[in-house]
DNA sequence: TGATACATACATTCGCGTATGTATGTAAGA
DNA sequence: TCTTACATACATACGCGAATGTATGTATCA
């Protein structure tokens, strides 16, 4: 064996990173040696050691290949007007993010990895960083949506902005949590409008959502 | 030294346990070797072999010594008079979990452990059958809950009792998820009540609810 | 005096990182 | 265009530390 070109060795790095998504669903991070990564990426350690410094450096790679909810958050709020119903920008930011964690298999698997097959430590870990981010991230998307609808006089009298924000993010935690560890007791291809129209409807006054769906379609 | 006592024997075992956690929570299950146990508990891994079979029997004590929310929600159903308003003990139930989230420190501990700092492999592993009979036992009382609630014509017309029951479990699993996982950023110490009367609201009829507490009194 | 409750010492395994070998791709010079 | 020179893309081999499990020593309790 020896020297490939750009695009086989392009191949050979996708292939190891899809053996280490495999490999680390099922044995967990720190119980997945190189050896095993290789052997089902048919290569050997010398491969992965080519392509990333190290396992967290493989790690690193595999989470920035897939990208994450965050993406999908801001390719939301850059859809929105502001000033313009955010009540309904927020029912259609939850039912993509649901919806996505329904049919994207891989988006489902790095997840999985990241949050139940990857033990963070403090701080330092490639996961941490990112996993802190995305939720404040998300939080602060969350909030200022909240903000505005308060503004508009729809927040229902008995919550604060941050207790509807919180709720908003236990129940988006929540679903990635049931489904992602509990797949056969949790469903996830279900109807979900009904369900988030029911979360929204216990923290806002929603009479002014208007359901029309021609803002989703891409 | 050698032999001790009874007592003192079991007071080492104690001590193993609690630097267990203490360790398990900072570095992980795995990246906790049983030296640094030793160390921490003022023994030697001689002591912990002689507990203990392995690291694994370790864990399982551990997680065995601190009874887990499935008592509680226990505890909540055997004060249950079926037919009598199963909407306010679910209220009560709702409020008791997140309030011993909030307030028992060893009990977040050993969730933080099991939920994030243990990477869950296939079967077999100790937290793995613990993990999912607690999920769905969890989510066999809420449901039962949820249809004695339908019965009573409490349930909004567009729900099914697995969605509720579902958006239930949701909310508390990603109570769990936030607090556990993002303490800086995700309050505990708040007044639950009205985060929880919201999202019983967006689920049921509440009209009927009277906010009494003094069946939650011990 | 025997079983207990450890400490100590030792053997073994496992995975990591690195050093090195090697065959091929590739660009430049003649 | 053929060859030279080098970079690339791995494979192989080795040394290392860390952690595990076990075997054995030992002092004390009962």
């Amino acid at each position: 064996m020896a020297r490939k070109t750009k695009s086989e060795s392009a191949q050979t790095r996708e292939r190891i990173l899809d053996a280490a998504e495999v490999e680390m669903e099922a044995r967990g991070v720190s119980q997945t040696s190189l050896e095993r990564i290789a052997k089902r990426a048919a290569v050997t350690r010398g491969a992965i050691y080519w392509h990333f410094a190290d396992k967290s450096a493989l790690l690193q790679a595999m989470i920035s290949r897939t990208a994450l909810p965050l993406r999908d958050l801001r390719q939301c709020l850059s859809q929105h007007i502001p000033g313009d119903e955010p009540l309904r920008l927020l029912r259609e930011m939850l039912l993509h993010g649901l919806h996505r964690l329904a049919g994207d298999q891989k988006h489902r698997r790095v997840c999985h990895i990241i949050l139940h097959r990857c033990e963070i430590t403090a701080q330092g870990h490639p996961a941490e960083a990112l996993l802190s981010a995305m939720f404040e991230e998300s939080r602060e998307v969350l909030l200022s949506l909240c903000r505005e609808i308060e503004r508009l006089g729809q927040l229902r009298s008995e919550l604060t902005v941050d207790a509807a924000t919180d709720v908003l993010m236990a129940f988006l935690c929540g679903n990635y949590e049931c489904t992602l560890r509990h797949p056969g007791l949790y469903e996830v291809d279900r109807d979900w409008d009904a369900i988030v129209d029911s979360v929204l409807f216990g923290l806002f006054d929603t009479t002014v959502i208007t359901p029309c769906s021609d803002l989703a379609a891409d």
